[in-house]
DNA sequence: CTGTTAGCGCGTTCAT
DNA sequence: ATGAACGCGCTAACAG
């Protein structure tokens, strides 16, 4: 250890104590069963006694490969990330025995897709994935180098949902299933007018709304948080005939429910509400808020398992969301008034 | 770029297109700027032109120095990880011009202290900070190249709080409050036994409800979801004197609102409800949960702080977490019934 | 089965 | 102000 004088051990201190030449030691390193067991034994003695440990700089840059992957992620004024969707894209690169590193980036896209460049252009990683969009760049050719950009826009800069995310199509299963429950008067609580997915879901929800002959009583929008909801509940008029509240998320459904209780609506009995994404504690939200649950683990894994078989130069496979959300009925929804006993 | 075959460009190329030796190229790449204007002109020209972007593997390599600290983190059931912290350490990082790389580690301690140890010593980072606790390997002398290591234990295995975050002070003022509010019997609903956080939370209420002389009507323990408290409150008698129920968390809480709710105890004039972590759901949950407010970012900033004095090889600052907790004081609390006009 | 040689791309040192 | 030589730690290729 003296002789190594502070310094990390390398594969030549450990060839010269075990007294066979550095090649030998990173054949032995690396799994080579064509090593005559004496000199196996010398060799692990002589790691153990230096703690020896490879460098894994040096040997990526000798053999150009890193394993390394990155998934770039919106670093978001919200306290809480996705962790499923993390988890599954993980899952999947380990799958193929690639490490993750996840990256965060404040300030939108043009700071994503410098970012992305950077990472790819660094010889660091070996491909990159963003679940959030990048500017024009990353599609105009191809880059020296060959590391695969891949966005896979699932959030905005906020966090939000983009792309696939947008599938309101649960909005028609909502309303239909409210229909059938005797709810004829309906009001949209949305998200900040622009954002696509609440324009989405809002669009769906007047086109659901329409089809069955039903009255959509307008549509209130604001910020992703309760206040929303309460303020669009404030300002119905006393003897609205809505009996039926269908919001963006469940954060606005919230509020809603608080606005309800405010004005002595009772829910389901005087209103049913509904929300979306499921969130953690909407499940016990006194009376159970009926919403959409949304199967992130499969978006993560198809994102990465898309950049994986663009690695291996192979077709991704078709991807599936059919079984992307699912609508949970709870007790935030019930018949309507006019048509209980 | 045809000379390339498909290889990434080098300072080589560069230099041979641009007529000077690597050398210069490296430094005009390193911003030195003794260097001759025609000769700037020309390898800017061939470096566009090439597309040259450093090597950064190889950089590294030479200079010894990544620039990289790896932050551990659970990888966990649950479908949000903290993104505050996460954000709050990348910013501390990048003030220090450090990247940061996050990474999800599945299966407990032991799983996480191998993983750092493999960070560690791989090369790659020049730091490696835990936010959950390692075992005991950590602790047992210096390592060969003494890359810094640093569990900073904030979360358990499953991203429930542990360490500082344990600080459970804030019960204090909750419990006061409430006694100033007239209210006199109190119980508690926690989170599973054995759970560190839970545990001294509820230490702390019973020492604060007896230091007061209040009445505690016992505690009610179990999972972390809204059940706990719903099933907590469904198991009060119906003539129970207790008129404040204390949580361990918000999820806990909401169980016990929707318990309430079932039974047609109004909140908080019947019964006043605590939480704790403040959900973001949680401010509109009617009547609006009262809670405790963490800074997860004074968390995460002093955390990387930490690591990064070491790795400048300074005394980290003294730790200040006076501000960690703050009771948000909202409708699901109020004045106990019998105080009430 | 093992050793020798030759780079990977870069920055440092020392020359000029 | 610029260039030549060297080596970081490792593995591929070829000898033996």
């Amino acid at each position: 250890m003296s002789l190594l004088e502070g310094r990390r051990p390398t594969l030549k201190d450990v060839a010269k104590l075990a007294n066979v030449s550095h090649q030998t030691v990173s054949r032995f390193v690396s799994g080579d069963p064509a090593i005559r067991e004496e000199n196996r034994a010398r060799i692990q003695a002589a790691i153990d006694e230096l703690g020896y440990r490879p460098n894994i700089v040096a040997r990526s840059m000798r053999v150009r490969r890193t394993g390394l992957l990155s998934v770039v992620v919106p670093a978001t004024a919200a306290p809480y990330t996705p962790a499923k969707m993390m988890s599954a894209t993980t899952a999947e690169a380990h799958a193929f025995g690639y490490e993750v590193e996840v990256v965060h980036v404040a300030g939108g896209m043009h700071a994503r897709t410098d970012r992305a460049f950077e990472l790819a252009d660094s010889g660091w990683v070996e491909g990159v994935l963003s679940l959030a969009s990048f500017d024009d760049r990353v599609r105009s050719g191809t880059r020296p180098g060959g590391v695969p950009i891949l966005e896979f826009p699932v959030y905005d800069d906020n966090l939000h949902g983009a792309g696939i995310m947008l599938d309101a199509s649960p909005m028609i299963e909502i309303v239909g299933r409210l229909a059938e429950l005797g709810h004829r008067h309906f009001f949209h609580v949305g998200g900040p007018v622009g954002h696509p997915a609440s324009n989405e879901r809002q669009a769906v929800y007047e086109r659901a709304v329409s089809a069955r002959g039903l009255v959509s009583h307008g549509a209130s929008r604001g910020p992703f948080d309760g206040s929303t909801g309460v303020d669009a509940v404030a300002a119905l008029p006393e003897d609205t005939p809505v009996t039926a509240i269908v919001c963006a998320n469940d954060e606005l459904a919230a509020g809603v429910l608080m606005g309800a209780s405010q004005r002595g609506w009772a829910v389901p009995d005087r209103l049913s509400v509904t929300g979306w994404d499921n969130r953690q504690v909407g499940q016990y939200m006194p009376p159970g808020l009926t919403t959409v649950i949304v199967d992130h683990e499969l978006v993560g894994r198809t994102a990465m398992g898309k950049l994986i078989a663009t690695l291996r130069g192979e077709q991704p496979p078709v991807e599936d969301f059919r079984a992307l959300n699912a609508v949970a009925w709870r007790g935030s929804t019930g018949p309507a008034p006019e048509a209980r006993p």
